[in-house]
RNA sequence: GGCCCAUUAGUCUAUUGGUUAGGACGUCAGAUUUUCAUUCUGGAAAUAGGGGUUCGAUUCCCCUAUGGGCUACCA
């Protein structure tokens, strides 16, 4: 019978998760749908220096946005078991295990001593420096007995001498390394904590996980945990090693910039942006879409696809092997995109709620569709929709008048203060104004300049929707809006004559 | 410095021994639009470099270069 698929996510709470992380949960939660199997969430607070509850909360809310979920793991309010900081009697036994068969060993070093040593490059703490060096290998039981009653002391693992350990990659195919190469890994700390590779590995062995899928910063460290599972003689998982997310400088970390964005919006001690992917205006099932996107070969097809799809395709032969520099502006296109072309149910909804707040004057519901529908064509995130369609829910801020149009209102002033007074003013004033009656009037205006000069009136600058639309849709919200913005213009060129 | 991994246009990528090296975003030009956007048409743009193996290499091997990761009492 074939084992069951289990996998975890098990992030560190060192910084709020950024699109990296995401995607690493992403993958493995994927991983688990197709196969029907299991995916846990744990929480791996092995660093106790840099560790915060606050990281622990957002990466919950993150994957939370991103509508991933877990079978089983750490639950902020229910269960707190899937978390290493409440398990370290449980590393200890296995610890106690380590030392009994000599795969471990008490070394007695300080920080300092170490530093002084590594001045040398080469120097790497095992099979050719441990018989040389302060450690329970080289010292008599008192001497053993009293730093470890003191205790100051922390526990090696011993990595065999000498020896190439292969291990296959269910992405990268076989990697090898020879232990000549690594360290004697510190296990168990001189604070009687357990490092991240025996915690991780014994939970990973107590809660049968059968593939590790994790960033490939792990790559050339597998062998201290295929080391640590053969001295336990546990079965060892399958690994499955991601492409790293780069932004400009490298691997993306918890500084932000707008290649290296935060999910949520962050605001905890120096960590403070309004910029995220969330609150920018990313759609959710496209930020989605991007995670999958993000190590996937097969997804370049600019089709933005539904999580079901998303699982369908999904391989481990179309993963890809090299590392992708993160593209903001790239992301902003595919929201775009789904903007243009996606559900639009759901893309009006979301933009209807995000204009609702902005909706000082009590436009009514019908309008506010209105206005999504003609000018969302020209928007790539949800926030951008107010930059397009300000001007129906305010008057004009400032005036944004090019050069040609000043000389054009400075030759010409008189009449044009003469044209806004004596036709368009009063061509608004008349009652039950239909689209075709203003289609009519302005094609017959025939003067682009003045088209200009009434587009700036009402908008404030000369990009925008059709203006016949926007007259319509203003006219509609309350007759003296336009009448009132002319008026407000006029006093302006007047104010300003002489530009 | 050592070890590991990668390298196709600006970016994400397709082609795993025979293609005029394909697509998407971006970019440029034209058409449409009173403007902008949309839409349509078209253009420029890539297999990092050098050696092998082969009738033939983007694809396989080696070297170099570049990028990235690891080399912590971080994960």
């Amino acid at each position: 019978m074939k084992k069951k698929i289990r996998v975890r996510f098990a992030p560190s709470p060192t910084g709020p998760l950024h699109i990296g992380g995401l995607r690493t949960a992403f993958y493995n939660y994927i991983y688990a749908k197709k196969y029907n199997g299991d995916f846990y969430l744990r929480i791996d607070d092995t660093d106790i220096k840099r560790n915060r509850k606050e990281y622990i909360k957002y990466i919950l809310k993150a994957l939370k946005w991103c509508k991933i979920k877990y079978n089983k793991g750490y639950n902020i309010n229910k269960n707190r078991k899937y978390i290493q900081s409440k398990r370290y009697d449980i590393y200890k036994r296995y610890l106690n295990y380590l030392i009994k068969n000599k795969y471990a060993y008490y070394a007695f070093e300080t920080k300092k001593e170490l530093n002084e040593y590594r001045k040398n490059k080469n120097f790497i703490y095992n099979f050719l420096t441990r018989h040389k060096l302060n450690n329970s290998l080289n010292k008599n039981n008192k001497y053993i007995k009293k730093y470890i009653k003191n205790k100051k002391f922390v526990i090696r693992l011993v990595i065999p001498s000498n020896i190439n350990i292969i291990y296959k990659d269910e992405v990268f195919g076989n990697i090898e390394i020879n232990t000549k190469e690594i360290d004697d890994k510190i296990i168990y700390r001189s604070n009687n904590k357990p490092t991240y590779h025996l915690a991780s590995a014994v939970d990973d062995h107590l809660m049968k996980i059968t593939h590790i899928i994790r960033g490939k910063e792990w790559l050339s460290t597998t062998p201290i945990y295929i080391i640590l599972y053969k001295y336990f003689n546990w079965t060892i998982p399958k690994f499955i090693h991601l492409p790293l997310l780069l932004n400009n400088k490298g691997k993306i970390s918890k500084r932000f910039n707008y290649n290296n964005l935060p999910i949520y919006p962050i605001n905890y001690k120096n960590l403070v942006t309004n910029n995220s992917y969330k609150s920018n205006g990313f759609f959710r099932n496209v930020f989605i879409y991007i995670l999958a996107l993000l190590g996937r070969s097969d997804l370049s097809e600019y089709k933005i696809l539904n999580l079901k799809k998303i699982i369908k395709l999904f391989s481990l032969k179309k993963i890809n092997k090299s590392d992708i520099k993160i593209n903001y502006k790239l992301f902003c296109s595919i929201n775009r995109n789904y903007i243009l072309y996606g559900n639009s149910k759901n893309i009006n909804y979301k933009l209807y709620l995000f204009l609702k707040k902005k909706n000082n004057n009590n436009i009514k519901k019908k309008i506010i569709y209105k206005i999504i529908n003609l000018t969302k064509n020209r928007i790539s995130l949800i926030n951008d929709i107010w930059n397009v369609s300000f001007y129906f829910f305010i008057n004009p801020i400032k005036y944004n008048i090019p050069k040609d149009i000043i000389k054009y209102i400075n030759t010409n002033y008189k009449d044009i203060i003469k044209f806004i007074k004596n036709n368009i003013i009063f061509f608004f004033k008349k009652k039950n104004i239909k689209y075709n009656n203003i289609n009519n009037y302005i094609k017959n205006i025939n003067n682009i300049n003045l088209l200009k000069i009434i587009r700036l009136s009402i908008v404030g600058e000369l990009v925008g929707i059709n203006l016949i639309d926007i007259i319509y849709i203003l006219n509609k919200i309350n007759k003296k809006i336009i009448i009132k913005r002319l008026k407000n213009f006029k006093k302006f060129i007047y104010q300003y004559k002489n530009f």
